[in-house]
DNA sequence: ACCTGAACACCGTTCAAGT
DNA sequence: ACCTGAACACCGTTCAAGT
């Protein structure tokens, strides 16, 4: 078997994270999962943590990259459903910020709060297009964030209630249409 | 120096969770900030899993205080107000939700479901008693609720924020004085 | 260039032995 | 009844040695 890269190493540390929570996270576990010894994973790196630093680096990225494409709808009222949408139906991708969100690994909390941020901005930006003042639009976007963390981390299990709780958010949480 | 008790060993347990999250919950370590040896843990508990189960247990009732408390208020209205507040004041507090709502530790997960139940249901016959209609109370609780987790794991660290939060919340998440 | 295998400190758990 | 101290398996890290 040909040998292993530095992304087999961070995918593999992603979908462990995501999976099983960043307790689960032990080289020789993943050593094993790869087929080497635990001997093999620090000639890729320094250390546990810098395997967490440059997976973390990589979901940021793919992170950036969703808002990227959402930030094609042009119309600002349907780019905020489509976002909210995101939320809920992508709840399988989203274990990584569940899983990390709370943790106290070194370097998590700046890439969490590089990652609110950003999409803090989207939801400000959203709504200042729809016709929102600058003040009213930031606390609606923070109220619209906190809600979106909530609900991931709520996993809200029955279908029904996530039908109800994107209803209930599209209705009262975006603005009515233009009244420019 | 007397002996430890199981409730000395429970409180440094949750102390240290809410403090450095459950990574660094460390026998050894707990130990040494009691002064005995790690031997002496197994006296009084069978396993790290058993400590963990109790503490939860104590947070868990600890919890459902919090929510005795909030109902001697007889006004739904105020009674909302009052917990949207205890959310953002108690922060400190709710460091333990916020360490262990994402933690895959085993028996974690129904304690977590259970508070989250106990306060959804809270919140839905509070809006009920404000005059809202069963389904319509229903989806502004859970909208309520994870605006709630949210902000929590959003540590708003800017006074500002947390207050434009707290305010917008109220306005736009507790209903109008009562339409009957 | 990439991997193995042995070594060491640390944590979870057990248990015989102390008081 | 409560605690100590040694023992063992497991993980993080290092490093000399292999290919």
């Amino acid at each position: 078997m040909v040998n292993r890269t530095i992304q087999d190493w961070e995918d593999a540390a992603l979908a462990a994270i995501a999976k099983d929570g960043l307790a689960s996270l032990a080289i020789p576990r993943l050593a094993r999962s790869l087929n080497v010894t635990k001997g093999s994973f620090y000639w890729h790196f320094a250390s546990l943590q810098e395997l967490i630093d440059k997976s973390l680096k990589r979901w940021e990225e793919r992170d950036q990259t969703t808002l990227d494409e959402l930030r094609r709808i042009a119309d600002p009222r349907a780019r905020l459903a489509a976002l909210f949408e995101e939320a809920m139906e992508q709840r399988e991708a989203h274990g990584l910020y569940v899983a990390l969100s709370s943790s106290t690994v070194p370097h998590a909390a700046p890439v969490i709060r590089r990652i609110s941020n950003s999409r803090l901005k989207f939801l400000i930006e959203s709504y200042i297009e729809a016709g929102l003042k600058r003040t009213e639009a930031r606390s609606r976007a923070l109220l619209a964030y906190a809600a979106y963390i909530g609900a991931l981390h709520l996993r809200l299990s029955k279908k029904k209630d996530t039908d109800d709780f994107v209803a209930h958010a599209l209705k009262s949480l975006i603005p009515a249409r233009g009244r420019s």
